[in-house]
DNA sequence: CCGTTTGTTCGGTATTGACTGAACAAACTA
DNA sequence: TAGTTTGTTCAGTCAATACCGAACAAACGG
């Protein structure tokens, strides 16, 4: 791989672990991410710590969260204890899933409130109630783009 | 106010602190939105600084958050040299505009990469397009859900 | 079984970033 | 102008948390 490539590669990498702080995931999640993305390799624990300059310690952490969030998955193979990992065909609809069930449960914790305060405010109850479909129209758009994304053809 | 109420509104305030942290606002100005939400009342920083017993520092970044983010807007009077503020009409559009915004730079840094990056990997092509069309995605998702938002009927 | 390789757990460390509070600035009053 | 109130800025502090790496566990080969 050329100096240029290899450059590429890890800015890449980099930027992609940046990226995933937005769905509350670590960097080294994220960094895990763009590895496999760019390379779409097959790779071990131990490699990816290799590659990725880190240690094996974060890099179980990050594959945890990844599996968790159904991103990649394990690959074994019969007389090898390796454990290699890679990317699902739907890498990021889980995430979306996740997402919109969040602002699902802070929707639903604002319509609690509106139900226990007193009903007499009309204002307040108006104030709560906006509020709280701000988090149904999100959880409505994230759970949309997740479908939307399972709908689109594989390659 | 009744002690039970006092507790209600309280808790609701601190849970619009934790909320608001996925939009990558600070607590403090998820506690602010939380005062005004449920109070619908019009506030000098003083006031919230007192109501919610933190700085006065804190709530100025609060303010200027908020005000960044077009939840909320000054209010003044002549003769009076305090700075109000209050809940904007539709305190919530911009939000939503905004991460819609962040999400569709991250898509274009994606596909920059894809542009640099040697054509002759068909995978590799792949699996970053696929990776840009899921940015893509949020970012419509989210710009839609501002537009139905201001769609919706005011009071 | 022992040695080797792979992977996880967990206590300690370092870094990030939110909050505090004091100093400063601005705007009005007497 | 001096005094008062309001608000911002910023350097320092503190807490949260991501990361490291050593110790441990598990799985296989010799």
């Amino acid at each position: 791989m050329p100096p240029q490539a290899i450059e590429q590669r890890s800015e890449f990498i980099e930027m992609v672990g940046l990226m995933v702080q937005t769905f509350g995931l670590r960097r080294i999640s994220g960094r895990i991410l763009g590895l496999l993305v760019f390379d779409g390799a097959v790779l071990s624990a131990h490699d990816m710590a290799e590659m990725l300059e880190t240690s094996k310690g974060s890099v179980s952490t990050g594959l945890q969260e990844l599996q968790a969030k159904s991103v990649i998955h394990k690959i074994s193979h019969s007389g090898d204890r390796t454990t290699f990992y890679e990317l699902l065909d739907h890498p990021y609809a889980e995430l979306l899933t996740q997402s919109g069930a969040r602002a699902r449960k802070s929707a639903s914790a604002i319509l609690e409130t509106l139900d226990v305060v007193e009903a007499e405010d009309r204002e307040r109850n108006y104030r709560l109630a906006q509020f709280a479909q701000f988090y149904v129209r999100i959880a409505d758009a994230m759970e949309d783009a997740g479908k939307r994304i399972l709908a689109t053809r594989c390659l």
